[in-house]
DNA sequence: ACAACTTATGATCTATGGACCAAATTGTTG
DNA sequence: CAACAATTTGGTCCATAGATCATAAGTTGT
């Protein structure tokens, strides 16, 4: 799976989305990533303008990783990994 | 183009490549960002820890997006889109 | 070499993110 | 429902991001 992200939001649901994924709570996700569960709450409701450095270390606990590219222009990709 | 990043300066290197390849000036994107040409600079050159928010204007700015998916296993995909 | 532009740096001030603790709220499951 | 787990919310404190201005340094064209 892949998500989009345009707004700050996307990234909270992408996280959020992962992390359930894989099965861990936001305790646990807080132990492997140094973040704080409350924190990765706040960031998971998009409650929060989080800093790079952070995101970052969700990401890695996540084994995830984020590419920038021109938007798309098919509306269809938003949803889906078409490719 | 895509950019990988699994790092903040990561995401620094791909504004600017992006910003130089619409032939931009920190000072033209900080007008159509509503971000400061200074601020840009120190992200650019990886010196600031941004915020979620920052980035997104800078994205939206050059019309780039993000994806978040899991982290690809061919290093060869690090460097180059070969999809 | 000089002017003009572009990028970087340095300082101050305000706003806010995140660590941290506690309590409230919402799930979930026997 | 009761009991427990998971998440959210709220507050304090400290560190730092970003606005803002000034200036320095780097670049480019003439």
């Amino acid at each position: 799976m892949q998500h989009l992200a345009r707004l700050p939001k996307d990234v909270g649901h992408a996280i959020r989305e992962e992390r359930k994924a894989k099965k861990l709570t936001q305790k646990q996700l807080a132990n492997l990533s140094g973040v704080w569960q409350e924190t990765i709450s706040k960031i998971e409701s998009g409650t929060a303008n989080t800093k790079l450095e952070t995101l970052f270390n969700l990401l890695s606990a996540l084994d995830l990783e984020i590419t920038v590219r021109e938007r798309s222009k098919a509306s269809a990709a938003d949803l889906q990994d078409i490719f």
